[in-house]
DNA sequence: ATTTGACTTCGAGTGCACTCGAAGGTTTAA
DNA sequence: TTAAACCTTCGAGTGCACTCGAAGTCAAAT
């Protein structure tokens, strides 16, 4: 059995994006590698799934496009993987920092809903008793 | 002494904002308790820093500008403490799940760090002896 | 008296990341 | 054989959140 190819459309499910997303990212030259069968139709190897995974792990975490272009760049050039090391190391970095900004701005948020609690808690503690 | 109030470049400095973009969040009614002096320039009380505050929290934890606003209604309404409360807390939990989803994506990204470190290892331990 | 600099409104422009639709080619099923 | 259901390219359009610049007003300093 050779390697499975999947069509666009397969890609997309797979991948969770749309076939216009996937287009849009191949003709900025996020994904380099995707071949044509003879119609002219995509084909997406295991290595392209791969390769969309990553980049949109990258993205979900913030990554602009032209980090992600920078990524794919390297991911061409086989003895690049130290240089891929630093990207990840540097972008691992700053997804923690906006892990913490999150978890920062999240809890003034809840002393704000503490605040509003207590008002409200106020108004209720006049409520009839049960008898 | 009166409550101080700030013109819009010390709110802007304040808040850690342009002040381009404290109109901007006056004029779509971000911002409806900005008064004016005689000449027509903004004056930002205590009340407005906090309103702005607490603003730029709910931007920072991703609320679009259209949740900003809903909010910004309910601060309008002084009998609307539940509902604000409501909203607060719905968004907390949206960024407790962002939170969360960064952190899976975070640990792929960390198991690609692992993969190529193991990968340059390799090629390191090719170095020559010491002697 | 005039220059400096901060403020005003207003509408237009920017950058990002898609998202869509038109026009056309191919395979599949009825 | 013709209709549906895919695929293709291409350029244009969308939505979001600012961001900017022009034209004008005003107060303080020179």
């Amino acid at each position: 059995m050779s390697a499975p190819t999947l069509n666009i459309q397969q890609a997309a499910t797979h991948s969770k994006v749309s076939a216009h997303t996937l287009r849009y990212y191949e003709r900025i030259g996020l994904l380099p590698t995707i071949t044509r069968d003879s119609n002219g139709y995509r084909q997406y190897s295991e290595y392209d799934l791969g390769a969309v995974n990553i980049l949109l792990r990258l993205r979900d975490t913030g990554m602009p496009i032209q980090g992600m272009k920078r990524f794919a760049a390297l991911l061409q050039d086989e003895t690049a993987i130290p240089e891929r090391l630093e990207l990840l190391e540097q972008h691992r970095k700053a997804v923690e920092e906006r892990i913490l900004e999150l978890q920062t701005n999240l809890e003034a948020i809840e002393t704000k809903i503490q605040i509003y609690r207590k008002t409200t808690k106020g108004f209720s503690s006049c409520k009839p008793s049960s008898k």
